[in-house]
RNA sequence: GCCCCCAUCGUCUAGUGGCCCAGGACGCAGGCCUUUCAAGCCUGUAACGCGGGUUCGAUUCCCGCUGGGGGCGCCA
């Protein structure tokens, strides 16, 4: 197993994992676990303006949560370590000076000022702009006194000026970038830390990468890393670049549209595996009509040869629709508990004082009618309140008065009040046997059940509520309803 | 502006020269079922961006245009 497939995910710890990186943590963790490779995690933390232990772990709670586990890299250890990038600073150091004493790289004295200066000069004259390699023209003499200023400096790549950098993508085919279109990007920054593409191509090496499946946004930096890859005498991993993610409005997928991280879709009560299968569709297909996917199923089905190369627009009604079949294809006791947490949330239920058996019998009447777990409180509300309070309005029967409804409200508490055993059969036959002697459609008399026993008129089966509810809650509803509508009428 | 990339129903997509007056899914519309709402089932709606080629024949190949996207940081 000598050159069996190593794919990374290299997030910076910003605190929430965005939908297009989970994606491309998925496609990266499908192809390994497929091909029996290795995934592993590492932490891109070479922006120390924002990297925290804590934003590590938020980052990382949205992998575990969509089930996306790694066998390598940060919390898993692993012969490659240290997995975080700001831990790993004399390596790059070490390459810096290797590349700065063969002449592939050279100090850069430049401020930023001054460069934001000539990008703008080179806007204003409409053409591209491309660092004049100021610092490289410098004499020997006056490279020596900066030196000697003790002025801070970067570190800069020399980019080849000739030919063309080429590569063929695993999705898109071959690639070619003029070098004259490259710049001397900058690879060390003033105080040593080195920048993303610098970083990044000496770790894919040193952990022998031998895939890099990443986003479109990042095919220009390929051409820019291989470059640096060969001025390092490294071999090439193979690159597959994927679509974009993209708002309606196609633009790159961003806080313009909302919930763009992970973490979102959690809190608005979206299920793991929903996420995961509807981003596993989003620029990929498996040939076939398939559409419901497990994440096992996905890392047999998933080929990187069907991976698209058009954006795709994150579709939420797509997501919805996913999210409502494995909220019907999970358990009812599963479903119930991953209600819990919005139910408590909600305050309908006491975290610790939840009875589980009418919260499963509660739930098992909603699971077909839920399309996200956020809307669990809500659905159950008339389950868990102290009381509902319809609106009179529609406690009157259809084309009935609001007299006869009255009373049949009343007859229906006597007769339910009575009934021996309080089971879906025989409250079913009690309910419809006093609409018949009422001389009422079944429907006429069932809907202003259901809002008195509910509070609303989209419920679940009435009987099955009722049996639910028990016979007290049903009973009380129903005379204050009666009480209600009877004030109403005055 | 410059460079690169992309282009089938509103959206996700199948399609690799004839099987396509383009298939599936979501959505939407209608129907069935039915005590409401859902779920389920059925039916319908809707697309090959444009112009040139190549070919007996183009959604499929080539060129141009148009449109869209990405990149152009001491961010990743």
């Amino acid at each position: 197993m000598g050159n069996s497939v190593r794919v990374r995910i290299a997030p910076s710890p910003t605190g929430s994992l965005h939908v297009g990186n989970a994606r491309t943590a998925l496609y990266n963790y499908l192809f390994a676990r497929q091909t029996g490779g290795v995934f592993i995690l590492r932490i891109d933390d070479t922006d120390a303006k924002r990297s925290s232990d804590a934003d590590i772990e938020g980052v990382l709670y949205s992998f575990r949560w969509m089930g996306l586990d790694w066998d390598e890299g940060y919390g898993a250890g692993g012969a490659c370590g240290p997995y975080r990038q700001s831990e790993r600073l004399g390596l790059y150091q070490a390459h810096a000076e290797k590349l700065l004493a063969d002449g592939h790289a050279y100090r850069c004295w430049c401020t930023p000022a001054e460069l934001d200066a000539l990008r703008k000069e080179a806007q204003r004259q409409r053409r591209a702009f491309r660092y004049p390699q100021t610092c490289l023209g410098l004499t020997a003499a006056e490279r020596a006194a900066r030196e000697r200023s003790g002025a801070p400096y970067v570190l800069r790549f020399r980019s080849p000026r000739e030919g063309s950098v080429d590569f063929s993508d695993l999705v898109r085919g071959d690639l070619s970038v003029d070098a004259t279109e490259l710049d001397d990007l900058v690879i060390v920054r003033a105080g040593g830390m080195p920048t993303y593409n610098f970083a990044s191509v000496i770790d894919d090496s040193h952990m022998a990468i031998t895939h890099v499946i990443r986003g479109a946004d990042h095919l220009y930096n390929t051409h820019r890393q291989i470059p640096i890859a060969q001025a390092l005498g490294f071999d090439l991993p193979a690159y597959a670049h994927l679509p974009l993610l993209t708002n309606p409005d196609r633009s790159k997928l961003g806080k313009r549209s909302g919930a763009v991280f992970v973490g979102d879709y959690a809190a608005q009560g979206y299920l793991p595996e929903a996420v995961v299968n509807f981003l596993a569709l989003l620029g990929w297909n498996p040939g076939d009509t398939q559409e419901v996917f497990s994440l096992d199923e996905l890392v047999s089905a998933f080929s990187l040869e069907r991976v698209n190369k058009a954006n795709a627009v994150f579709d939420l009604q797509k997501l919805a629709w996913l999210n409502g079949v494995y909220i019907r294809g999970v358990t009812v006791e599963d479903l119930a508990a991953r209600c819990v947490p919005f139910l408590t949330d909600g305050g309908f239920v006491a975290p610790d004082d939840v009875d589980r058996t009418y919260l499963r019998d509660a739930v098992a009447l909603e699971q077909e009618r839920l399309k996200t777990l956020a809307e669990a409180p809500e659905a159950l509300d008339f389950f868990f309140a102290a009381e509902v309070t319809p609106a009179p309005k529609l406690l009157i029967a259809k084309k009935q008065s609001p007299a006869g409804s009255l009373g049949a409200l009343r007859q229906a508490r006597e007769r339910l009040a009575q009934l021996a055993a309080w089971e879906h059969e025989t409250i079913e036959a009690c309910l419809r046997g006093l609409a018949s002697d009422l001389g009422w459609k079944a429907g006429q008399l069932f809907m202003p059940l259901r809002v008195a026993i509910t509070g609303k008129t989209a419920t679940p089966p009435l009987f099955e509520t009722m049996v639910v509810l028990g016979r007290a809650r049903t009973l009380t509803r129903l005379e204050a309803a009666a009480a209600a509508l009877a004030a109403s009428i005055e």
